[in-house]
DNA sequence: CACTTGACCTGTCCGC
DNA sequence: TGCGGACAGGTCAAGT
């Protein structure tokens, strides 16, 4: 599920929530989410404060005081929902949700703070979290193979010259490969083709310059329009607070296949597409490119 | 080598 | 209603 806005909202929310608080406490009901050793748990994150909380492509990083980190990949379906005990209300309170209902099923983990919890639920068992020393983290050690942050100013010329590393792959394959661009992934890769009007299928090697310059814009106005939604949610994303994002509202192709496109009112399809379900408006995106 | 497919898991939806 | 199969937002290893 969560790609970069998702992740990065779930980040913005946990930052406010919980930086500042100490870890007193973990219950680890899914081995395969925490794989960790107890001497590591017990000497580097019980009883420490959690001082910064970051981003690097879909993976967040929780930093704590004693320079270990933990490093949380939410892979399809992974959620961390804040719970604080003010927040609880009893049953049919009016703003009773999906908070008052933690732990569930989906629950593999609980982290017990000050007056709160943090619940790490995962209904497909894909996601994990480690405890890995903070200066491992950096850049050069942990994300050697990661591509450009599509927000941060560096990325362009880098985008360009690692996608260039992969001529003969489909522009759909390459937007997904994490090493060409971080944090991209099926719903804003769909999106960012649409806009500028490039068949999910067309070859890197037979992408103009001018196309590539306008898939970056588009990439950054999809991804900056969904952090400003709080993000997607199609099944199970929800942010810190357990609540949804609204940015499929205004998705023009991702699921709705069927429906008519917004710009030419042609009938959007779905195909596939490097192993996965891809929507595109087969007028506005041409399967032969011409220039 | 470069690129594509299957596996990891659970849940849901669709067709028979 | 029941049941099998396809599919779901990510990422690897294995396969072609």
């Amino acid at each position: 599920m969560p790609e970069l806005p998702e992740v990065e909202t779930i980040k913005l929310g946990l930052t406010k929530l919980i930086t500042g608080k100490k870890i007193l406490k973990i219950d680890v009901l899914n081995l395969k989410s925490f794989p960790n050793n107890k001497a590591d748990v017990d000497n580097f994150i019980l009883g420490k404060e959690i001082i910064n909380i970051r981003r690097r492509a879909k993976l967040l990083m929780i930093d704590l005081s004693s320079n270990y980190s933990l490093l949380i990949h939410l892979k399809m379906t992974g959620q961390l929902v804040y719970v604080s005990d003010d927040t609880r209300f009893g049953a049919g309170h009016p703003n009773d949700s999906l908070i008052n209902d933690l732990p569930d099923r989906s629950t593999r983990v609980i982290f017990e703070l000050s007056r709160a919890k943090l619940f790490f639920n995962d209904q497909r068992k894909f996601g994990w979290i480690k405890v890995i020393p903070t200066e491992l983290l950096s850049d050069q050690e942990y994300f050697s193979k990661h591509g450009p942050e599509p927000l941060a100013d560096i990325s362009p010329a880098v985008f360009k010259s690692n996608l260039k590393k992969h001529p003969r792959s489909n522009i759909k394959a390459s937007l997904l490969d994490q090493s060409v661009i971080a944090g991209i992934g099926n719903i804003y890769a769909d999106e960012s083709l649409f806009l500028s009007k490039i068949h999910p299928k067309t070859l890197v090697k037979d992408l103009s310059n001018q196309k590539i310059n306008s898939l970056i814009n588009s990439i950054r106005q999809v991804l900056e329009l969904s952090i400003s939604k709080g993000g997607s949610t199609d099944r199970n994303y929800v942010n810190a607070e357990g609540k949804k994002g609204s940015y499929l509202e205004f998705a023009n192709v991702f699921r709705r296949e069927n429906q008519s496109c917004p710009v030419c009112h042609s009938t959007i399809i779905k195909i596939r597409v490097a192993g996965r379900g891809t929507h595109l408006c087969p007028n506005c995106q041409k399967a032969t490119m011409v220039e």
